[in-house]
DNA sequence: TGTACATCAGTGAACGCGCGTTCACTGATGTAC
DNA sequence: TGTACATCAGTGAACGCGCGTTCACTGATGTAC
């Protein structure tokens, strides 16, 4: 069957890293295998090293492959209004109970935000781009800080929501976080 | 040179729940092994079972031991103008750089609350429970809502400055949190 | 208070298991002429 | 365009290793009389 053209490669390639991408922020990165991940995108462990030269390798481009999929379209609105609504509907859709339910789909910095900034330099470097990234599409009147504020609060909000036992409780805290939110842009 | 004391033994328990409780918000909860915790402690590895049933059952109890330590002072101070100086030192101290070196010895909730949210049910409820306890510390004029959104703020603003590769970056985020926090709680 | 005995905290070897990584192999792909 | 050959994507067995957990053992502790 081997060996596949590039093109096949390359479908592989992202294959590897929808999976790991998914199963990372779902499972966290100490309980997510290299077999899990490339059993996951339909491959046997033994091609892992044809695409990564380690798990770490993969650790951190799981992690930017995630963030360029969560912020990718927001990020193509352009400046002026679109992006003012365009803003509006990425903080509603963050703080809505399917992002809370959705672990393996939503945001990275609330999925292993902790546990990237373990990790060693290189991939800690990443999560460093992506929360700038992030909080760049955020923010108001072209103030960063405003917008690593705003970003501060949807993550601290995700991660008390997934440790809510009820999902009413979640709610609840959604709705404080949205309302935090709201003030954090009419009062900055 | 067994058996020990019962009180030898309370001591003991202690100890791994003090090691316990550091090594899983320093390195997290699959990269520390239960050898590394009875080691830390100063025992071997086969005492374990004398005083937790499996790893699980570990991480719920040294996940409760550590908000206990963070949260117990300040739960003393007694209601009044004491109470509101002891939520302001909280908060300063949280959003230090001190707290941002500090994993081992920090908020629990923002270094593994992501990871106790992945846990079964009955560790996840701690998080829960801890969530609660400090967020009732933290709310002005008994609003518990206010209390969650400062929580998030304040955990959310750790994550990211732990991903902050300089100290100046660090300090900028941090900033940014503690304006945030004055902002929910002067206008909420 | 002293004695005989059951308990059990802590030790260190051992268990099965799954991990990250390596490797010999296959055969279609890509390339040189 | 056709042929000969090097490349290399993917397979599956194998590697050493450390994990969580179990167990036989030791001997001081706690208890019954």
């Amino acid at each position: 069957m081997p060996r596949m053209s590039a093109s096949e490669k390359q479908k592989s390639h992202n294959r590897i890293l929808d999976a790991a991408a998914r199963l990372l922020r779902e499972k966290g990165i100490g309980a997510t295998s290299v077999s899990d991940v490339m059993q996951a995108a339909g491959l046997t462990h033994g091609g892992f090293y044809r695409h990564f030269t380690s798990k770490d390798d993969l650790v951190a481009r799981a992690f930017s492959h995630a963030v360029g999929e969560v912020v990718g379209e927001m990020e193509a609105a352009s400046p002026g209004q679109e992006r003012v609504a365009a803003r509006e509907q990425y903080i509603a859709t963050y703080l809505s109970p399917e992002h809370v339910g959705n672990t393996g789909g939503g945001c990275p910095l609330a999925a292993m935000g902790a546990g990237v900034s373990r990790t060693k330099n290189d991939t800690k470097q990443e999560g460093a781009a992506a929360a700038d990234r992030v909080a760049a599409l955020l923010q108001r009147n072209e103030d960063v800080q405003n917008g690593r504020a705003v970003l501060a609060m949807l993550i601290g909000t995700i991660v008390l929501a997934r440790l809510a036992t009820t999902s009413g409780e979640a709610r609840a805290i959604l709705q404080d976080g949205q309302t935090g939110v709201n003030l954090l842009q009419e009062h900055w």
